[in-house]
DNA sequence: CTGTTAGCGCGTTCAC
DNA sequence: GTGAACGCGCTAACAG
């Protein structure tokens, strides 16, 4: 028998040094209204012998303003040390400059990169991320909703197309552009970049039984998506007779261990299962492990499937057959979307399948 | 020879349907000013039968109203659909309840779980979490904190301890609490929930040196942090007669395929390396993986350590030896910094160090 | 416990 | 190409 051991062995002291520093910074007094931290837009124009508007031209609109004018305005900001609030500005303008994001987690690296594609390209053009997680929960989301809209955000992406009916009516009502990822919901609340993981499931369901796997396992999350692939999964299963379908709950914390746990189990019982589908490749990369521990050859004894096409599918050995799906890209194309229509231009499709490949390699 | 196979086989249709419930969202004409999307404080306030303050107070400090008044109140709200402008509500109160966060990268898992951390605490208190990525350059860093000050967040969270001239002046004087996190600088702007990268190194070069390995090398990122870590290294090597220590520089997407990349150069010059000391647990799995590929046995031939002691340290086998960093607690700890600050109560610590701990398992 | 008054800092509308 | 007045929607301060 083999463990995994898990010693600490070193621990850092702590400092407590630099209260010298900490006494100054603690004590910060908030100063009072009016001038709470820097110039106004009021003293720079006065400084730049123009007023305020033109102030606020160079900034926003510097075409629209002489050069000479400008490069006064611009020495004059620099030497106040000028920094615009956007606050004020956006409660005139009715514009935030602020996109909100809802992911179900961020420590997952699926959603992880999705969030890296909307915010470089949000980042790009002077929009930032409001970023909020759901942890799953509709109820969250639904909060997290009202508050990003109470904030004005200019435009909301959402993962997944499930929503509790005050959200999409919330965001039906709102007027603002919105975006759902992750998947293609039948009634669209607006826009949409995504692909399909009831197709994503039967391709899997199609490609393992075509390699003559019959006792089919799925070890994914609760939430919607991962139904939808199960359903996929549960269409390709139904049409090859004397092919099972076993569902396999997953353990708290979908990372290695957690995958780790699902071959365990599942071998508890050996001659129910002959190939797992994971909800992603972290699982499934855990589960070729345990195998490995097991000496069970994969994929000739247990095939594994996994999803999402992390790094490591292609780096570990045997490789991890996987479904690669668009995570950066559809929030991309999410942001693409987004800043299309706040320049108030149309877009040709406002519904994108941006699809998704299954990658064969070895694990299945 | 072994090859890793990429092969697409299967592309999901692109779906072009639901075009017309398409037509009807694009088009969303903008309503104009003053009434952009649903009704405002004033209404409620008419509809209840109160002045508008008092429909603020119920929102803000509900226990200063009167249960009957509150709940009137609170059914106009309901009835309207009310709201609140948080952008409005800012400008008056001088605070956004908005916290800014920036970190090197989001789609690096550590980093990840310092954003949880953050996010989770401060949606707890009623603050959302604006994101920002600097790409590890201090430029990009600069204008994000001018553009988050600007939009007057209430605190400000800084991964590391290194920033421009320009950056530490501005938030200096910005009167906004500051939380540096993931190092231990040496003049802290204001608050620090950190580790020492140092003493991380040296602790990882004392236990390699401890175990007889005398030939280090180290592969870590370019940034300050992974320095101050390799500093750390070479002290522990500098006292040691014989010991030698060579550093590689990281291949492009610091991940497992890097890891592997690093152990496959190295060993174009076998004699010069026994140990490697890597940037993350991600690369340091891919080390594992290529040395298996290799039939070189780790860590009897070659000793491998990793760093942020990822799920996959600990699940993997041989199971790799790493130093935990407090992740996620650094990033719920700078949270409730700010948050007791922001409060108006003072910390008793404003710089923490909140350790490390080498865990020593199979891989080194 | 509730209301009144007076802005927060900026962009919009129109005029020049 | 530039400016003046007005108001975005809400809250701070004080009064009652």
């Amino acid at each position: 028998m083999k463990f995994l051991f898990k010693i600490c062995y070193y621990v850092s002291a702590n400092i407590n040094s630099k209260l010298e520093n900490l006494e100054m910074s603690i004590t910060t007094p908030r100063k009072s209204r009016a001038s709470s931290a820097g110039s106004r837009m009021e003293d720079v124009a006065a400084m730049a012998g123009v007023s305020m508007i033109t102030v606020s031209r160079v900034l926003n609109t510097p075409d629209k303003v002489a050069v000479k004018t400008r490069d006064a305005v611009l020495a004059a900001i620099k030497k106040t040390g000028y920094v615009p609030n956007l606050m004020a500005g956006g409660l005139a303008s009715n514009k935030s400059r602020i996109i909100g994001a809802i992911v179900p987690t961020i420590d997952n690296s699926i959603f992880a990169d999705t969030v890296r594609g909307l915010s470089d390209t949000l980042a790009a053009q002077g929009y930032q991320l409001l970023l909020g997680q759901s942890n799953y929960d509709l109820k969250t989301e639904e909060s997290l909703v009202a508050t990003f809209m109470g904030r004005r955000v200019d435009g909301l992406v959402l993962t997944g197309g499930t929503h509790s009916a005050l959200t999409t009516k919330r965001l039906r009502q709102g007027g603002i552009p919105v975006v759902q990822t992750w998947d293609l919901p039948k009634k669209p609340i607006d826009m949409v970049a995504g692909f399909s993981n009831f197709e994503a499931g039967r391709a899997v369901g199609q490609y393992l039984l075509a390699k003559g796997w019959r006792k089919l396992c799925f070890a994914g999350g609760p939430d919607d998506r991962s139904a939808a692939r199960l359903e996929g999964l549960r269409s390709a299963v139904e049409r090859v007779r004397g092919a099972t379908l076993k569902v396999e709950p997953l353990p708290a914390g979908a990372s290695f261990a957690g995958g780790r746990k699902v071959v365990a189990t599942l071998l508890q019982n050996k001659s129910l299962t002959d190939a797992i589908f994971f909800g992603n490749d972290a699982l499934a990369a855990g589960a070729v492990m345990e195998c490995q521990h097991r000496n069970i050859a994969v994929p000739s004894q247990l095939a594994i499937f996994g999803f999402a096409d992390l790094d490591i599918a292609a780096a570990m050995e045997p490789a991890l057959t996987s479904i690669r799906v668009p995570t950066r890209e559809m929030g991309e194309v999410a942001a693409n979307m987004l800043l299309t229509r706040l320049k108030g231009e149309s877009l040709e499709v406002g519904v994108r399948d941006l699809g998704f490949e299954l990658m064969a390699r070895e694990s299945a």
